[in-house]
DNA sequence: GGAGGTGGGAAATATC
DNA sequence: AGATATTTCCCACCTC
């Protein structure tokens, strides 16, 4: 890859977060409006999605608006486009042993410094309080359990995967679709980084891939535990699931604040 | 036509 | 030993 393809991907990158960042802002924004979860729609019907817009306009319209909503532009967008690119650059992430969430610090610094205080993986909004220290690992480290996976049963995938949507750090893995009550959506550049992470978590002798994570997420669509949505890349937690894990992590939370 | 994502059957494996 | 929860492999189909 020469120096201009580097280039080019680091920008396709950037290009999606702030994609990313602004549908998600925006959905945000429209969740508080309507605040209330329980009437939300589903991603089907809310998705302003990019296939409802010709790629060039919708990029263009995008960078327009995500141009005026970071004014000034400096320190904050700096800080996400030193991030994205040194996430992106040459695998060194991966490469290096440096994963998502050894990024998350950073990520998370640039969160702290992003527009209003921007958070773009937490379901709850912005009442969550945004730490640096918000790893699954290190907050496994430093944490009484509290899931039945941490209790010491099993670690489950759906627990892992909330784990992963909760961390702000991972937001540019997998995110929420935020005007769709447990709808989330893998990032289609680095959902491997997540398949990884979960063959790691579990101390899996191959290597996990997204393929194969993917199957044992359609396999809850038998127990209705997270189904499938139409769409690329994108599942569902059930409402029940749903708020047992978000139970789960407030008591999580909790612990973790009056530490 | 190829790549990538999806859907699912089936057997293997790990853990409780 | 049996149940459960993946994991792994594989193949077919679909969409872009």
């Amino acid at each position: 890859m020469n120096r201009q393809q580097e280039y080019q991907t680091d920008l396709e990158v950037i290009l999606e977060f702030l994609e990313e960042h602004y549908r998600q802002e925006s959905r945000r924004k429209a969740l508080w409006n309507t605040s209330d979860l329980s009437v939300m729609s589903t991603s089907e019907d809310v998705d302003i999605s990019r296939e409802k817009l010709p790629a060039g306009e919708h990029s263009n319209i995008v960078l327009e608006k995500e141009k005026s909503q970071l004014q000034p532009p400096a320190p904050a967008a700096q800080q996400v486009m030193g991030s994205l690119a040194k996430a992106n650059g040459s695998d060194s992430y991966k490469d290096s042993g440096m994963n998502c969430n050894s990024n998350a610090v950073d990520q998370s610094a640039v969160l702290h410094n992003a527009p209003d205080g921007q958070v773009l993986n937490a379901l709850n909004g912005p009442e969550r309080p945004l730490t640096l220290n918000t790893t699954p690992e290190k907050c496994a480290e430093s944490l009484p359990s509290i899931t039945p996976a941490e209790k010491g049963k099993k670690l489950r995938l759906f627990h892992f995967m909330f784990e992963m949507l909760e961390d702000p750090g991972m937001a540019h893995c997998v995110s929420w679709v935020p005007a769709s009550a447990g709808v989330f959506r893998f990032s289609a550049r680095h959902k491997e980084r997540v398949a990884e992470l979960w063959g790691q978590r579990k101390g899996n002798r191959m290597p996990m891939t997204y393929q194969k994570m993917s199957r044992a997420l359609r396999n809850y669509a038998r127990s209705g535990e997270i189904i499938k949505v139409k769409k690329k890349l994108t599942y569902q937690f059930s409402l029940a699931t749903l708020s047992t894990l978000q139970s789960q992590h407030g008591v999580k939370k909790a612990a973790c604040g009056s530490k």
